[in-house]
DNA sequence: GGCCCTCTTTGACCCAGATCAAGCGCGCGA
DNA sequence: TCGCGCGCTTGATCTGGGTCAAAGAGGGCC
């Protein structure tokens, strides 16, 4: 397995693409230079492991760019992803000793680490801090609840359309275009890892996304270049509330 | 539909029966006098909604004793159960306008209650109640990733007793006995509630529960009062990791 | 250019859990 | 005291998605 590669950081918190969505977010200038203190850059590659569950930490970090994976796994196997990381999400949690879960780099990826004790008395002291997180938290916690219900409830094709509903959202908000009308994206995942996602079998996830296609809901180049012709009618094949669809 | 009744304080914070494990868990005597300007009782009948997904919250609150269900529900009925609420459970999210989930009483309940604004207010300038928020919350997340295991990837076997694992413990940690050995209780569900948590039909509760009755994992007096000859066995059952199963 | 490896698609068959349908039993109100 | 209703159990049957199997489709490396 390759070794990632600690590198010093390319650039300053000022111009960093996730400063305003981040738990830096609200931080004000001398905070951020308290942060960069203890701040530093990793590189992992596409595959490779964050950390594994039962790991100890010693850093809390943020997505820069790229995407990972949280996921848990049973003895016999079988895994379920409980999390899908994407730039700006919080990784880690202050307090806690051990990883609760294997945090895995599906594309090539940048994440900003603080040094875990240094980052903890720091938020004792930047409310700024413990409120921005606060907030993702409970933001990560209506996800979580909204992924029991499609979980839980859901046939697999509306666990499909509600995934790439998921998807083309976050990648409208990441790029700041509305997410309505027609919309185009890469799938950051293979389908083995939608699978683990939605609770189904790669085959069947392979099964529903033809059938999607066959209906014209989406369109396909390649194996992961999709295009969405209509926004509310995916909505619609993922049974969600029929409202405009608007993001958090 | 019975109106409840809002009812004066029965107790002072004091000797209230969970304030070491609620919101105001860390706060000093002086913050415990602020909370207590904005709150008030509220007493719910079992059955009764508190809030219905989408009405504006004027209150956040604690859970004083009974037990609530967050739920979720699509158009066509069908509902996912995404939390349950026991004694100093924190009910609300400071932040937001309207409820995002349907809240109901299961059993009698009775409510701490905060008027929302003066909270939120209280929650800037109270570190301690931001910090235990904070706490909770992530032990929320924690709890949601790990039912997002037991729906996506259990079996009808594993999800009952992957439940009946969570309420016994609960019940344990809320006695403070061990949950480890024999342990009694009651079961605070209907079937149909149960079904809703797990993702199930409560014919398959019913049918999952009567086999674990056959295979003297459980023994039932009546419908709802529970006995674990053993509870590792049960954990077994649950497909948990088979360590020593110790409660946060 | 050819080979191999990983990701994906598709087909055939099977089974866990859903659905449909009776019936039981306990508690409550008349 | 009766009977009604709700929560629960159990049986019979159906089916969505899992399992097993085979083969296409890139893409990178020699």
């Amino acid at each position: 397995m390759l070794q990632d590669e600690n590198v010093k950081s390319p650039q300053e918190c000022a111009d960093c693409p996730i400063r305003h969505r981040a738990v830096c977010a609200r931080c004000e200038a001398d905070e951020l230079e308290a942060l960069e203190q203890v701040k530093y850059y990793r590189n992992f590659e596409a595959g490779q492991t964050v950390i594994w569950s039962g790991d100890t930490m010693d850093f809390v970090g943020s997505v820069v760019s790229g995407i990972a994976t949280l996921t848990q796994t049973m003895e016999d196997g079988r895994t379920q992803m409980v999390g899908l990381l994407l730039p700006s999400d919080f990784v880690g949690r202050p307090g806690r000793e051990g990883a609760a879960y294997d945090v895995v780099a599906t594309t090539d990826m940048v994440m900003c680490c603080f040094r875990k004790k240094p980052f903890e008395q720091l938020m004792e002291k930047t409310p700024h801090i413990a409120q921005r997180l606060l907030e993702m938290t409970l933001d990560e916690l209506d996800a979580a609840r909204e992924w029991m219900l499609v979980l839980g409830r859901k046939t697999a094709r509306e666990k499909i359309a509600s995934l790439l509903t998921i998807i083309a959202r976050r990648d409208a908000t990441l790029n700041l275009r509305p997410a309505e009308g027609a919309l185009v994206f890469d799938l950051p995942l293979t389908r083995e890892a939608m699978a683990d996602y939605l609770g189904l079998t790669l085959e069947t996830v392979s099964r529903q996304i033809s059938a999607l296609k066959r209906d014209g809901i989406i369109h396909l180049e390649g194996k992961r270049h999709v295009t969405i012709p209509d926004f509310s009618r995916l909505m619609e094949e993922a049974g969600d509330d029929s409202d405009g669809g608007m993001l958090a």
